[in-house]
DNA sequence: ATTGAATGATCCATATATAGTCCATATGGT
DNA sequence: ACCATATGGACTATATATGGATCATTCAAT
């Protein structure tokens, strides 16, 4: 990050990740872990955790999804099985299509 | 992050961030965008939106969201006003549980 | 009411994610 | 086949997210 950069985030994607902060944060109060235990078994620090369940936007992608999967906070609706299915298929969908988006609009020929 | 750490992550969530980078390689390709140009409408780097496509764990949430988002892979089956809605609900229903967990077992009164 | 534990907040040091650049390769259109 | 360009990987510098510690506050159980 070079030249510092002030990101802007979408109103929806400010809901969606505060939502994902506090279902994680009631999820984990039905369980009676406290937020030391929760990190603990993330692998992540209480500080981190208490960011995710703010619903910071700039932590970690996997650590969110954790703390998430840990709690049992669903991120899609599928199983695990589904899901590594699901991953293959749309891997092998993508060897099919074109690999490259080509922008040249192609030069109109008016040579003449 | 003092002490170098190491993280693992669960199948399902690698498999999970996997796929979501696969369907935003997907969709990009379908309304033919180049990554530069992604990456730009995103406001983050091509390096970024690389590895975003290529499920990397370690990419901050909140621009892998906005990549989604803005091509259209939904992580959430909610449109922007139920979201708001339903994040006001949850954030409601919090405040009338209990905020603390305790873990301390009762100390039994065996001082007789 | 008391009290001990859980949480919130701040600060610092450092590991690291990111932006930016460059170059090599692959690819799709001609 | 040719060529223009999109993509994939490096590499570097720097902004910053994180871990760890500390302290204040708040709550729940007694």
């Amino acid at each position: 990050m070079p030249k510092s950069i002030t990101r802007t985030y979408s109103r929806y994607n400010r809901d969606a990740v505060a939502l994902l902060g506090l279902l994680i944060r009631e999820a984990r109060n039905e369980r009676k872990l406290t937020a030391q235990e929760l990190a603990d078994r993330a692998g992540i620090s209480r500080g981190l955790l208490q960011r995710i369940e703010k619903g910071n936007l700039k932590c970690e992608i996997g650590a969110v999804f954790e703390v998430a999967t840990i709690v049992g906070v669903k991120l899609f609706d599928v199983n695990e099985s589904a899901m590594t299915k699901y991953l293959h298929q749309t891997k092998e969908k993508l060897t099919l299509l074109p690999k490259y988006v080509r922008k040249k609009t192609k030069t109109v020929r008016d040579d003449f």
